[in-house]
DNA sequence: GCCAACGTTGGC
DNA sequence: GCCAACGTTGGC
């Protein structure tokens, strides 16, 4: 059963466009255990919303693919890296990660804003105060409101 | 296992 | 850069 997502990327580290640029890539980096969590039940083919954050606009730059579900964070076992952590060993991998593919970067980014003020949206993960999980779920229900509700803005 | 202190996220 | 809302750590 094909299941959606929203990650969130700062577009200063990791843009929509870099995603385009590489192809396929890992997602690493994630330090959150619910956001690990549900990288690990994700499944290739599942479709991703892909967030920038931590920018102006914030909101979702795009749609993205899982094209390889969860394996072990190579960067907790880099020392140089940031995201190095010495709780994570090759035979107890603490991290996981998974690999995403662009499917689509829209015309413009889709503002937090907008998806906040739509009353279909109310129960979004996304929106609720105080969330700020770089990883979670989407319902079908809100993905399809979200394509649908915004092909015209973006195509216009 | 409680909880205070500290660290992080991320919109604004 | 502020700060609310979380998550994590570690002493007890």
């Amino acid at each position: 059963m094909l299941q959606y997502w929203l990650m969130k990327s700062e577009p200063d580290a990791f843009s929509i466009d870099d995603l385009k640029k590489q192809g396929a890539s890992p997602w690493d980096g994630v330090r959150n255990y619910q956001a690990r969590n549900f990288m690990k039940t994700m499944k290739v083919g599942d479709l991703v919303f892909f967030y920038h954050s931590s920018c102006q606009p914030a909101g979702i730059a795009g749609i993205a693919k899982v094209t390889r579900s969860a394996y072990p964070d190579f960067t907790c076992w880099d020392t140089k890296s940031a995201y190095y952590d010495p709780k994570s060993t090759k035979e107890t991998p603490r991290w996981y990660m998974v690999d995403i593919d662009l499917v689509e970067k829209f015309s413009r980014i889709i503002p937090l804003s907008t998806l906040k003020q739509d009353p279909e949206l109310a129960n979004m993960l996304l929106v609720k105060k105080g969330s700020r999980l770089s990883v979670m779920p989407v319902q079908a229900s809100e993905w399809q409101h979200i394509l649908s509700s915004t092909r015209f803005y973006l195509t216009h």
